[in-house]
DNA sequence: CATGAATGAGTCTTCATTCAT
DNA sequence: TATGAATGAAGACTCATTCAT
């Protein structure tokens, strides 16, 4: 992956074709299977498409037939990535609704903290790709999604400037579970902690 | 094949010999002075070592006899860039003695800003890079300076949990000021005062 | 493996099935409708089954029902051609029946400029692939046709060493063709003459 | 080769490095003198980079070192080619200064069948290729000088429109030839004769 | 007969690294 | 020390063709 980086992909990002008998769906799924296993397992560098055909158990043509290209395979982890994490918020700010803004700030953070440590090491791959395939891209519509969800939550909540405080609590969460899953591989009640304090500070925070 | 560096570099990251005189101290600045420029103009995808030596003005072979290998040249670079930064925030810290808990994160978040607003795409590309060398490593000793000096800085303040809270604001400066970037191209008030507003309001937040 | 085909190609360069039902016969000109096109509109470098296949509307299967593989393909839009151009040519010369030699070579070359202006594009790429195919073969049966045709013509007026002189005069009419289509675009009076003399200049000549 | 055709040259068809060492003009050589080997004696189809590095003893990187990509391999022997045939007829021309128009041409089309009939199977295919590269390209400077030579010839003579006989001649002559090269795999004394024919009737020809 | 998913050999090409000079 | 020619493993990707459904 040192190689192949940066700049904009020259080929879409889109699958290259919409499966539609059952099997072919069956094949789609080994696939993406296959490349996050490889991914999580063997690192960028040992993510090869030949790679992932093998463990897929499918030749190397098959793999091609669905994606353009090897970012087409990573772009479309994310895509699942990221919809998980869209459903997982979801449910999240929908289970605090009527309860105080610490809950739901509560909420969120646990939530972004069991997802990032499921699969620890394939979440944090992606994230790094992410920033790597959208570099000069417009953010996708589910990271906008998500400063939606914060900010209607903040709104309910009477707060001002919510989109501005969504964008940069999305920031600080986002990070420091990232930074808590390099310190220690399980979610802890200090990593918790230490979260909660940045987000409750910058929500508390008055300037003079 | 030497190509594949698998997740934990095989060799040292240490370049290979220390060149003492001053023709070579020259070579070696040539040398990263093009990766530098390389990694920013054209991107990781085309950093590689003939274009380096290219750029440069050596032949290959002399770049393989001050850098083992490739990452040591971004290593090195990295190295450089933490150097800096290492400095700017020591006089921050140093100017600030003797103000306030405010004026003194004031600085850091200025240093910052300015730090990362100088060559962006470079430090972009770095960042990710030092999350890729460093998988799995300690933390390079400039990080826990940096840490060192944050926390003397909160010390002086009688913080308690200095390291703990130096640690979580190096997380927080970092990732806003690398999203404050990504938002608009110059540092701008906003970005200063969103950062502000995190640092300051983790490091006023009580417990009940 | 069966892409490649070696000089001699291994298989007969015959359809595979004569289509007698009336919705096969439609297959079939689908089929060659559309690598007609894509020959003419991608080139020789964009011409594959899989895109032949998508263009007609048929499956790719459906494609190996009547085709043995890719150079049958190219092969009959060859042989249409080719008979089209008998057709042509077998008018013109009917048509100068009665008519002097300069009548009826004027009739040939205009038939050819204008045949070759016909998808002139198209007709460039399937000369060139005729010339692959054919290569080691013996000369099509419509090719001895042709030039049957012009040695009976040349014979209609008492030209000795008919057989070898309609072979000359393809070979010239042919070439200048070709050349006169790649200097210009629409057939020009100029070419007309250029094409004229070489053939009323070949025919004329007398050794001494 | 069916794969790679038509179209534009998407890269220079200029050679990538030029050799200064030794040993690196040896290395240009085997690696032409291979693929004119491979061309000759397997065609198209198999002429491929890893043959070509195989043939001539060397690996493939290194023909990846002087050549940017297989089509300017193919270039490269065209080119060669092609100075030949101005060096030899330049020199045919040079003879037959002071001699009859009909020595001349004699001289010209003895020159091109000794040509092409050297190495004829490698010459048919590097024609084709010509072709298929320079498609949409000016034509090459070394055609135009082969015109301009034979054009100067003519205008010694007092022929008008030199320049559009020296064209339609050099068409004839080269399209005559490969005739002959596909009749007969010597030049004979029939071929000559028709070529002379063919091109003198031309010269001889007036319009009533 | 038609479909289209699957196959996989083959080809191009790159680039980190070595080593003879 | 410097040079730069040479190496070659590795990886991306294509597309003619087959065959189960």
């Amino acid at each position: 992956m040192l190689r192949k980086a940066t700049r904009i992909p020259k080929r879409a990002l889109q699958p290259r074709k919409v499966p539609r008998q059952e099997r072919s769906q069956e094949t789609v799924t080994a696939i993406l299977t296959a490349a996050a296993r490889i991914l999580e397992s063997r690192g960028l560098e040992e993510f090869n498409t030949n790679a992932i055909a093998d463990l897929a158990g499918v030749s190397i043509g098959t793999v091609y037939q669905y994606f353009p290209d090897k970012n087409a395979i990573i772009a479309a982890l994310i895509r699942d990535w990221e919809t998980k994490l869209v459903e997982i918020l979801t449910s999240a700010f929908a289970d605090s609704r009527g309860h105080s803004l610490a809950v739901g700030i509560g909420s969120l953070t646990d939530a972004m903290l069991a997802h990032h440590h499921q699969r620890p090491h394939l979440n944090r791959i992606l994230e790094v790709e992410e920033r790597r395939l959208t570099a000069g891209h417009p953010p996708a519509p589910q990271d906008e999604q998500i400063c939606g969800l914060l900010a209607d939550f903040l709104d309910a909540h009477h707060r001002d400037g919510s989109v501005e405080a969504a964008e940069d609590l999305m920031v600080i969460v986002q990070a420091m579970t990232d930074a808590a899953l390099e310190r220690e591989l399980k979610p802890t009640a200090g990593a918790r902690r230490r979260i909660q304090r940045a987000m409750l500070g910058y929500l508390a925070f008055q300037h003079n």
